[in-house]
DNA sequence: GATTCCCTTTCACCCACTGAAAACCGGGCT
DNA sequence: AGCCCGGTTTTCAGTGGGTGAAAGGGAATC
């Protein structure tokens, strides 16, 4: 383990807790972050001292409230999600169905904020969870806002399929990003499931650059992605407004 | 700077981002953290190639997206936030006024999320934030179910006046907590601004703890927090129901 | 009582970390 | 252009916090 910066071990403790695994026994932990056993108690009873990590009655580690608490600053975090929850609140009540507010982070998306209704149609995503960029309908708005060096990466790499209407053809996809550009939406019809289909939008900052989508989605059969766009836009619009005004 | 360990040091720089500094040149990072600026400098790289922190075209450091992934893995944040968001919606749709959600840290409490209203009554707190336990609706709920130390300790030491009509006598404390734990349910008129009222009431979790407190925040006049009150409790009790059935 | 698994502490070695100092960089001013 | 100045980045030799092997609990399970 020697050659390592402190730092990077602390990280690997952090980056061992998973959705699936977000309880670790010292072991595990250790194990995960692959550290010896000390080093992972060590560094583990300081994080818990300071809130990084909280230590449960059955001696479990989870992540702490404490981090929670710091991490809630991060700016493409909380500061959007602020700005975004009236609007996403007023098209949940509108239409009673799940809403979505995503930013781009490398080739993937991360969710930032869901709002999930109960009978609306359901959706495996997480907020804080990650997905990929072309198949979702705030993955395409993100993608085809992203720097042409993203997208070439994206489009030179096989593009993976979760349903049997997902684009892999990079060609295709190309041609639904300009489509995208050009509409100021997108449409991600059945393509993550067959069942669901999303209309999302771009969110821009001060300089107008694409920095997060909104989308809503529906149940695929008889839904109207043209009717539902102005909407999605609209919010989209708000929020952008909104980002403006603040801080930034 | 010797003496300390290279852990504290890298969660000072965490420690160092506030809500009103959120975004930090390297200098202030180092001042806040109390490192010196070499090793300011290092650890930050560190952080930003993990994607703990961020850096912007203005060379100014902000908590990353990464962490702030890592941190919704917080049992107490987001597994909580999942259960309960249904039931804030429908407290919310019904009645158009602030929902909050909070967890006890310490002798304080933390907003774990919050749905404001447009229309309803400004209140100036943020999701991620801190505040007292003994002047909002939440934090009478989650002080009255608190252990007796951290009841003794709050009660022993002098209790911060936010209003007029904050309860900072220790006596008259006593008595509304023990209302609360009889009732079910904690009323909070205007001891924050006189203005807000709220309603609260316990979260438990699958072992009968009380873990967490939703409220309704209404304007003070002419609200009825008797006829408030089942409101908020069902809405508890559906957030409660909702742990005990998910993973906990 | 024996076994097993996990957690915690000890100890001597050593390398990652340290701060002073110096170099670097870009922008504002004369 | 030349100078200055605040902030940033790199260098360097010394050293103290960090290290893992090994041993010592402790609490369930067989």
């Amino acid at each position: 383990m020697t050659g390592r910066s402190v730092t990077s071990k602390v990280l690997a403790l952090l980056e061992a807790f998973t959705p699936e695994a977000h309880a670790l026994t010292l072991t595990e932990l250790a194990r995960r972050a692959d550290v010896s056993l000390p080093t992972a108690h060590r560094r583990a009873m300081e994080l818990v001292a300071w809130g990084a990590l909280e230590r449960g009655p059955d001696s479990r580690f989870r992540i702490g409230l404490r981090l929670w608490e710091v991490a809630s600053l991060a700016p493409r975090g909380l500061g959007l999600r602020e700005a975004a929850m009236p609007f996403m609140e007023d098209l949940y009540e509108v239409t009673h169905e799940n809403v979505q507010l995503a930013v781009r982070a490398g080739l993937e998306l991360v969710f930032v904020e869901r709002i999930a209704g109960r009978d609306a149609v359901p959706v495996k995503t997480r907020v804080g969870g990650r997905f990929a960029l072309h198949a979702t309908g705030v993955g395409l708005v993100l993608l085809a806002h992203a720097p042409a060096e993203v997208q070439e990466e994206m489009l030179s790499a096989p593009l993976r399929g979760y349903s049997a209407k997902t684009t892999t053809d990079p060609v295709r996809l190309r041609e639904v990003l300009a489509d995208v550009r050009r509409n100021g939406y997108a449409v991600s019809d059945g393509q993550v499931t067959t069942d669901a289909l999303s209309v999302a939008a771009p969110i821009r900052d001060a300089d107008d650059e694409v920095v997060a989508a909104v989308s809503l989605v529906v149940r695929a059969d008889g839904a109207d992605p043209a009717a539902l766009a102005p909407l999605v836009q609209t919010a989209a619009r708000g929020i952008t407004r909104t980002l403006a005004s603040s801080v930034g």
